[in-house]
DNA sequence: TATCGTTATATAAAGTAAAATATAACAAAG
DNA sequence: CTTTGTTATATTTTACTTTATATAACGATA
């Protein structure tokens, strides 16, 4: 038995956006006539400039732009603000497939029993969420250690209980997020410290923003990637961090927090 | 503009549970029968007798038990089993209302953009996920304070960015989960202890999972919730830790994250 | 001005899904 | 053996949706 779901976006109550009218779009962009999009999607003349119509009746700025005669007989192409609609749309999508994934995952509908009743849906107040694949796990008596191999080529390890590793179903090439709370990561501009933290990250500061006592520097780790730390003013101060210091990132290993 | 999204369920690609007959075998359940299930829908009868033959034909238990003639004519009634389904559906279903809420708030569909694409649906290692009230925020320069109250009646405080208030968008009363890793509990006996840790849950011992150097430890905080706490195996030793055992779990305000 | 292929719009036809209706089968109880 | 209210099933009717078809309007271009 599996889980499934569709997506639609509602405009004052009406529906606006539907999977079949999606398709429509999509084929309107890429053909620029509703004839051509209505024969490759396939439905009826009739109902695609029904759909473009009351869809550029209810949004506030029209989706498609239509124009009849003209060299070609006319045409009609998406606006701006339809491809921006459109764009969202995906990314919408796309979420929502990953939570269809993991509502499919920790549900066991053949026993009808939820193996995990924890809120799975969550948006989370940690701001350092970097994706990864799985490297390695190793597993003790009751923690196991994971390592996560980033984007940027970094790798980070964990170390979380087995259990979770069990509830998450963890697996080596599994694509995971690693989360790691601001306030648990240090910093230090030696290049070569003895730590016994077992993450250390090189990146380059990005921003400042100073507070009386904590302050918030953002550090680019490479590619795209971001890690916040929260660290005391004093400490600014005495390394005297500024934008584009080079800097390490040191988080301990049982700090880090792994999400699927 | 808002989000939507129906739920259903399917076996051998066949839509099994639509919302539709989740409504109908609501109505079988406390009207025993498919003739009043069918008229408070309200559907034909025969397509409610079509929607339950399917039904029953897909799983390979039966949904509904039908019983033709006797002293009242007959019934029917929904099987354990069937009963069963429509529990988790339910569960599912409210999953996934919270997600939609979700996708909703972080989504600003004026525009078109996405405030935060950072994943919402996320299964997080953390085994500590306890759900409360927001009672009080207090906001710092860099760092906010969040006072979130318990169900158990216990508070707890934690501190976060304000970046991280403001992508939460946390309101006094608003209904949060607080994210603790077990790491990060400790544990202790004293009845008083002065401790720079704000926050301090009774608690009584309920099993205790010795390893080799770490030990896994389940506290029962009152009110169904439970915390699970890593420490060394030394402690319990030293400790005399048991089943039974009354104790304090120690956490630091900035251990605690904030989901919702 | 004639041509082009499209949009714009209406109307008829076909197809599909739902509802209404009717009736047989059922089995316990009086 | 009759009554009872239901399930089980087929047939007809209705309503609705979609498709098919036809035609006017359009405006740049050769």
């Amino acid at each position: 038995m599996t889980i499934s779901s569709n997506l639609t976006l509602e405009l004052f109550n009406q529906p606006f956006l539907l999977e079949k009218r999606i398709q429509l779009l999509i084929a309107i962009k890429h053909s620029g006539s509703i004839n051509k999009a209505a024969k490759e999607v396939p439905m009826s003349y009739k109902s695609a400039w029904e759909a473009v119509e009351t869809m550029n009746n209810l949004s506030i700025h029209p989706i498609v732009q239509r124009e009849t005669g003209g060299a070609g007989g006319g045409g009609t192409t998406l606006t701006e603000y339809g491809e921006n609609l459109l764009n969202t749309y995906f990314l919408l999508k796309a979420e929502q497939k990953k939570f269809i994934e993991n509502l499919n995952r920790i549900t066991d509908l053949n026993t009808g029993t939820l193996k995990d009743i924890r809120r799975l849906s969550m948006q989370i107040s940690a701001r350092n969420q970097i994706m990864g694949v799985v490297e390695k796990i190793s597993h003790g008596a009751v923690n196991a250690e994971v390592q996560i191999k980033l984007k940027s080529g970094n790798s980070l390890v964990s170390i979380i209980t087995n259990t979770a590793t069990e509830n998450l179903e963890l697996n080596i090439d599994d694509e995971v997020i690693a989360v790691i709370k601001s306030s648990n990561v240090l910093l230090s501009t030696e290049n070569e410290m003895k730590l016994s933290a077992r993450n250390c990250i090189k990146g380059v500061i990005e921003g400042i923003n100073q507070g009386e006592v904590n302050s918030e520097v953002v550090i680019n780790i490479g590619n795209e990637d971001k890690m916040v730390t929260i660290i005391t003013t004093n400490s600014i101060k005495n390394m005297n961090l500024k934008v584009g210091t080079k800097v390490n990132a040191i988080i301990k290993a049982s700090d880090i927090m792994i999400g699927r």
